[in-house]
DNA sequence: CGTTTGGTTGAAATGTGTCAAACTTTGTGG
DNA sequence: CCACAAAGTTTGACACATTTCAACCAAACG
């Protein structure tokens, strides 16, 4: 039985932060799914939106964002292949942010009606995707903290500290080594910064011997210096298995 | 038949995000509960606690945070009286946050295989939690936005523009007076700024004729200003009677 | 009535943003 | 495969928002 991209991505997802049944695995993968593809910097849905549907991302990256009044944007969350960036939806019907790709992506759609009876006929299910809309949250404390109460620097560091132990426990990560697929911009309307002042704590980053950055590249030469720099504890992030953050260095 | 006022506080919380059966009340109600009191002040879950049951605030007020290895505080959420401050306890066993009281509390514990039973047993029932979890969520992503990209003064003005329409929702405000509860210092560590820096931005609001803050009791002189000082927009709270925010001025 | 807690003020230090220009890399079409 | 354009990065100078420190004041409290 072959089991489509989607799906794998889904199931590999869910699996870093609960232990999913074999019965459970293909109900999921056996949901019917529409597969679009966007290119870079398209927006998938937009706040305000109703959705009918969610989206899980195939390949490619995307964030979440807010833009004020006067025009700045702050990233909100930043989502990698297997996530599903508007689950919400499912039990809040009007979409508070604006999903964005940050690379070329190919998206699966999921009707809500389908995931919703998932959900009744399979509560497993349903407790899955609640604990993921509950790290979803946790993540977002974490970041409130970071752009309230950390030196712009750390909460660099931090970031990249996040995305690179998200990336390894989805075997996305090659060795110390992932595709960060952010710009200095991006970096900055996701850490409240402007992208100079990015650019100038990158710098003082890889003068510190913690990382290598090329293009979209992010190279971690020093991962006890980096968590400790970045004040990151992995905790927050509820992956089943610790240990894959524990494998850098 | 009487209700006791945790249950009449927790019960009043969710009308204000979901339509509950009668049905759903009355099981709500009947949980069994076990009442404490905590002073000023006091932390009722630590960082790192692995709690077996959750707690409703029956009366008073709480914070939830973290704190840097630096030893700044970050305020991530308010809590009023009907909230229930660690309820992704549920389904993330790890609590990633410290909960503290900013007033004397009244707080209702249940025991999470209560909570566990009623939403295996009554779906309906837990989608409304998981919702109630996902507006959490939501308003979280609206502080990240605020303390990234808006500037001082419309922070505070934005955070106070939250607590009125959530204590309203509530019915807890007389007219567009409430009890804020939160100390300059407090607003300091919800908002990311210095307490200095808060009492002057504080000021700038009165300057402006928006707000009248003696003590804690907050005073809105001018709703519609003070909403697009902060640029509010209340949708990101999911209230299902958005007429609640419109009372004001 | 003194003590504590929280609020207010001023001056100086500093982190971060803004602006503008130059530089580098990446991608694309000829 | 080169040349060019576009996108992203780096740099410097300067402005400014915010923090820090320290002192003082006001209100609340036992």
């Amino acid at each position: 039985m072959t089991v489509d991209k989607a799906s794998q991505r889904l199931i590999r997802q869910l699996s870093t932060i609960a232990n999913l049944t074999d019965e459970s695995k293909k109900l999921l993968a056996d949901m019917p799914k529409q597969v679009v593809d966007f290119g870079q910097g398209e927006k998938i849905a937009w706040d305000g939106d109703r959705p009918t549907k969610s989206f899980i991302i195939v390949d490619g990256f995307a964030v979440s964002s807010k833009t004020t009044t006067e025009g700045n944007r702050q990233i909100l969350a930043y989502f990698m292949p297997g996530d599903v960036p508007d689950l919400q939806s499912l039990h809040l019907p009007a979409l508070d942010v604006t999903v964005s790709t940050i690379r070329p992506c190919k998206v699966a759609f999921v009707q809500h009606t389908v995931l919703q009876e998932i959900c009744e006929r399979h509560p497993a299910i349903a407790k899955v995707l609640w604990r993921w809309t509950l790290i979803a949250g946790s993540i977002h404390r974490e970041w409130v903290t970071s752009v309230g109460r950390r030196r712009s620097s750390a909460r660099i560091a931090h970031l990249m500290c996040e995305v690179i132990s998200r990336m390894r426990a989805l075997g996305l990560a090659q060795g110390n080594s992932c595709e960060m697929a952010m710009t200095q911009l991006e970096l900055a309307d996701a850490t409240g910064m402007s992208a100079v002042h990015v650019n100038r704590s990158v710098q003082a980053l890889r003068r510190a011997n913690l990382i290598t950055l090329r293009g979209t590249t992010l190279t971690v030469l020093d991962w006890e210096g980096l968590k400790s720099f970045g004040e990151f504890d992995p905790a927050y992030l509820h992956l089943l298995a610790p240990s894959a953050e524990a494998q850098g260095s």
